[in-house]
DNA sequence: ATCGTTGAATGCAACGTTGCAATACCCTTT
DNA sequence: AAAGGGTATTGCAACGTTGCATTCAACGAT
């Protein structure tokens, strides 16, 4: 069936060596042995073997990708971006998905069961961030997202208080009040959650707002489902809101529906600003005004950081921190 | 950094073969042994090195799922259940993003480049049918919703027709009579599209129901944004239907988007039904009526056909045809 | 006491590839 | 004619693992 590189020889009348040679293109060859191996190949049908080409080089050429869920639209995205930007770097991209389990997240980080990766860029999410910091990765890490308390490994993401900061201060720039939260997230150890808390607290203070503990909604994950909740707990709740700073498009879309629900004009009674920029935003009646991250700039820039540290993996540079640009879109929700 | 079995059976005392049998389980071993090897292994955290071991057994336990979009909802879910699925049989799932590219699926199918997989999955989108039956596949594969002429591997699918027959027919059933189809795509030669079209027809021919070309709109790819296109142009034609169905969900939002826009009441004036039935359509406004595969199955069958295969690769059982489930979910929208 | 049987541990070889070093050859230069 | 330099090709070994066959010891049965 499968042919190997001493059938080819065999058949071309070279050594083993040579038709290597020709493959990898490393060596010079005659043009005419190249010519009369490379018929050879075609003839054969020949495939290197990836696994005895691994091994030889200690390298596999794969990558892993672990992302909590991956039918949520940002992360679909956002790994369609990734796999794109590897196959130009002609690396293949493993997704995984942890499902906001820890020991899921532990087991990739420490690779048990097998090393098959050459790097792992992950979005922890149930890990806590202490562990996190002194589990020792058997692969170059890049951190999607997360912030601890020393730096563990590099890091890409947007500046999370920054623009959680500005999607607050859109909604107090068109004259709201009574601005809620959705997407708390206490019980989990991702630090996302906690900085867009903090974001949207600074604007309100600054603005000398009160950031009430009813109006700031925690959830249990992140779907649009959760955001519905939220919404119809905010509605029924001691003051309904007049704008709402949803952490996740998802979110956003399942508060957005109930406010239909329960017959709120969008934007005039109730505003939203979502976050991740997701294309269904586009998409929603009105369309979503939210946070854009720029997710080409995550792509490029982890996949940059891996490759720093796979090429050179003596070469111990501290784990960098790499902020990417977001910005407000402004569409028919806020 | 990295330990072998080597050092592991210098530690323990043993032989290198000795500690192979620990970690593999399948010869005996006295306790006391097993138990000195497990220290040593804890103690210099060895990781079997998977790149030898795929060596030696020939296959590398990786299957490959190629979609042609991965931040497309529908397929974002189906790979979510799929590699959760993998994952129960100790499967790793490389995930290929095609883009509709023929040349990158025809590249998957041959493996050229490499053989990683032991097995793939592919809904093809852009291969020519005769070229897909005619090419010899490198490794055992299931096709998702494609049908070819003579079939080349063996298939898992929803019953299109069936399945187009009966949206439309529930359509018809609500007394509309001006049914427009969205998302043909005569310029594929992925039949999912010409399937969902001959279902339709038929449907409204049982019925007596006219069919004109005007009413058929032909899409370049499945996303919202032709959707929305394609409702435009039929709001602003000849005749402006009073129902749509829309090949896909996401199309099925856009039309719905559009709808909004110029006043249509949904489903008063304008019914819809969609396919697929991705979490978004829950969350629409109102929620989208659509038909819904069952996913789980897929996923579920499509792995149990690679593991007969891979499992007993002489065993040549002649492709086979499986349908799975699906049913009308009657929300909003119609 | 001897034999066969079982359980435990081992050594050798091979999977397919590539790095290294060596060789063989031809052509140019002195 | 001999030395030097370059190009083309090759053999050997090794990457880390596991299948196969073998060895060794211990034990129960004859």
């Amino acid at each position: 069936m499968s042919s190997r590189l001493k059938d080819v020889a065999a058949r071309a009348g070279v050594s083993v060596r040579t038709v290597s040679n020709v493959v990898s293109g490393s060596a010079s060859v005659a043009a005419e042995t190249r010519q009369r191996v490379q018929e050879a190949i075609e003839e054969l049908g020949y495939q290197p073997n990836l696994a005895a080409r691994s091994l030889r080089a200690g390298r596999t050429g794969i990558i892993g990708l672990a992302i909590p869920e991956l039918h949520s639209p940002y992360f679909g995205e956002l790994a369609g971006l990734l796999v794109d930007e590897a196959q130009r770097r002609s690396w293949t991209v493993i997704i995984d998905q942890t499902r906001g389990d820890a020991e899921a997240e532990r087991r990739l980080l420490t690779q048990s069961g097998g090393r098959v990766v050459d790097g792992l860029i992950i979005s922890p999410w149930a890990l806590d961030p202490a562990e996190l910091a002194a589990t020792a990765p058997a692969v170059p890490l890049v951190l999607l997202g997360e912030r601890s308390p020393q730096e563990a490994a590099d890091r890409v993401a947007v500046d999370n208080v920054a623009a959680a900061d500005e999607a607050t201060s859109h909604l107090i720039g068109l004259g709201r009040r009574r601005i809620a939260a959705i997407g708390l997230q206490p019980h989990l150890h991702n630090g996302t959650a906690r900085l867009r808390t903090e974001g949207y607290r600074r604007a309100l203070d600054r603005a000398g707002l009160p950031h009430p503990t009813a109006a700031q909604r925690p959830v249990a994950a992140l779907h649009r489902a959760d955001g519905a909740r939220a919404m119809a707990e905010l509605i029924d709740g001691p003051v309904a809101p007049d704008a709402v700073f949803a952490f996740s498009d998802e979110l956003a879309l399942g508060a957005l529906h109930v406010a239909h629900e329960r017959g709120l004009r969008v934007p005039e009674d109730l505003a939203i600003v979502g976050f991740d920029d997701i294309e269904d935003g586009r998409y929603s009646h009105p369309p979503l005004t939210t946070i854009a991250p720029d997710k080409q700039q995550i792509a490029e820039r982890s996949l940059q950081c891996l490759a720093d540290r796979i090429y050179s993996p003596g070469n111990d540079v501290p784990p960098q921190e790499l902020f990417v640009p977001h910005r407000l879109v402004k569409r028919g929700t806020a």
